[in-house]
DNA sequence: TTGCTCCTCACGTCACGTGAGGTGGC
DNA sequence: TTGCTCCTCACGTCACGTGAGGTGGC
């Protein structure tokens, strides 16, 4: 018979089983007088079983593996069979994972009003944002500039910070804004708009130390302990460079100060 | 920070991030003197973004899409997470079909004596098989080489013919070899040593009637139907012709005059 | 003549990994 | 000087899909 018969039997195209010939995988047939390949039967039984296997998963080299092992071949497919149930698991669990998280942030997005310009983030901290959205929406004006800065750092501290320990700032942060104390959160929207205001002042502004005094103030000790283990000004490789490089020089200072405040209250 | 660092808070590989650059989904930071890329806060909270969208499994092409959708990028967003959800679903039940599959085919192999060298089969033919293999154990010699090459056919047969409706032919073959009954089992072998004896032979070998008559005593009725609704000589493609070119000569023309007894049978 | 099947290149897919060959920074 | 990091090509991966351009069979 020719390729395409061949081909529809087993279930696929014509050009997969050009591929099996290209790699080695089905033997070519003969030729007739035109060009055209001509298979037999064997060709039929090779071909389905070598679907058989795929469609379980193997790979076409582990179904060579399979074929060309004549002697005991059982043996062979069975740890072949193996191996692919331990990586199909593997599979299975890794789909479920993201399917329920998944689930989770079509949930976060049914709660609040879709899903947050910062993406995809934990449920505490999605939480955490939800608060923010509904105290901004209570102040007048426009939200400060600081507080989506802030958000957006949240997300990647949120994304970098995975392991159970290293997630006490959380805590810390849901004090610092207020626990759905609403006067809290007034503050720290406060303290946004006042660090908004230092975005065109010089390094030496008389409003930077106070400004500094105000963060320093409304940050929890949970907060603050964590915040004296980060790297100081200039360590912690380039990030920290980085970090104070993101602000305008005076908003960086008055962060520069907040830091150094919290670190002595540390010590204390 | 350099790219390396960049890397390491966001978890991948500094070769990731180049690649990020060539498809456009991260933009080039600028360079240093010494040509390093330098990179700023705002490129670690875009490529963890990134991340977290890749972890779910977006494509890097979705993930462009998201990030570009700055107008109203939680709905796009939305929209590609319940998409991806579906096929992630579809996913899921395929991996556990697969699973499934491979659960019976190891539990096959523990009953029996490893895997069938047909490749994987269906439970029913397994089962089958295993009592071929039994019996053929309980009879004197090596076994018929036309019983091995029946079970091949028969493999092939059972991965073509998958809708329910297509499977009556395994209830009527189970019939044909005995169901159990020994002595059936015997018969069929018989059967298969008398075809192997025609290999060599003419096709006007005397004892091609004989076993064609055989041949269709030991058919019940209910195979003798799906045999007489099958392609006669010529029909049917070019796959009844790969089918008799398969066996000798002789062979074949038993198989034909068998055949044709069959559909006289069903006739009346 | 028309539509179908077949033939052989050869590039494209997806998300990077992996050298190859070379240079800057401590 | 040594080891580490960075740079830019450019090929490889996996299982085919998809033209491109051409020919045989009814």
């Amino acid at each position: 018979m020719r390729i395409g018969e061949l081909a529809a039997i087993a279930g696929i195209s014509t050009r997969t089983v050009r591929h099996y010939h290209r790699i080695g995988l089905l033997a070519e047939p003969s030729r007739r007088a035109n060009g055209y390949r001509w298979y037999g039967l064997r060709d039929a039984v090779v071909l389905s079983r070598i679907r058989a296997l795929t469609e379980l998963g193997l790979s076409l080299e582990e179904v060579g593996d399979v074929l060309g092992a004549d002697t005991d071949a059982g043996k062979e497919l069975h740890e072949v069979l193996a191996e692919l149930d331990a990586d199909l698991a593997r599979q299975e669990a890794d789909i479920r994972r993201r399917r329920a998280r998944l689930a989770e942030l079509l949930r976060q997005a049914e709660e609040g009003d879709g899903l947050p310009a910062e993406g995809p983030v934990s449920p505490e901290l999605a939480a955490l944002f939800g608060e923010m959205a509904r105290a901004s929406a209570r102040l007048p004006g426009p939200e400060p500039a600081m507080a989506a800065k802030e958000r957006e750092l949240l997300a990647l501290l949120d994304r970098t910070a995975q392991a159970p320990e290293e997630r006490g700032w959380l805590a810390g942060l849901r004090q610092s804004l207020g626990d759905g104390d609403p006067a809290a959160m007034r503050r720290a929207y406060e303290i946004y708009a006042r660090l908004d205001e230092l975005a065109g002042a010089p390094v030496d502004d008389p409003r930077v130390g106070a400004v500094a005094g105000a963060i320093a103030e409304a940050v929890p000790d949970e907060l603050a302990r964590a915040a004296a283990e980060s790297p100081g000004e200039g360590e912690g490789g380039g990030f920290a460079g980085a970090f104070f490089a993101d602000f305008a020089p005076a908003q960086a200072e008055a962060i520069r100060q907040a830091m150094r405040l919290l670190r002595e209250r540390a010590v204390r």
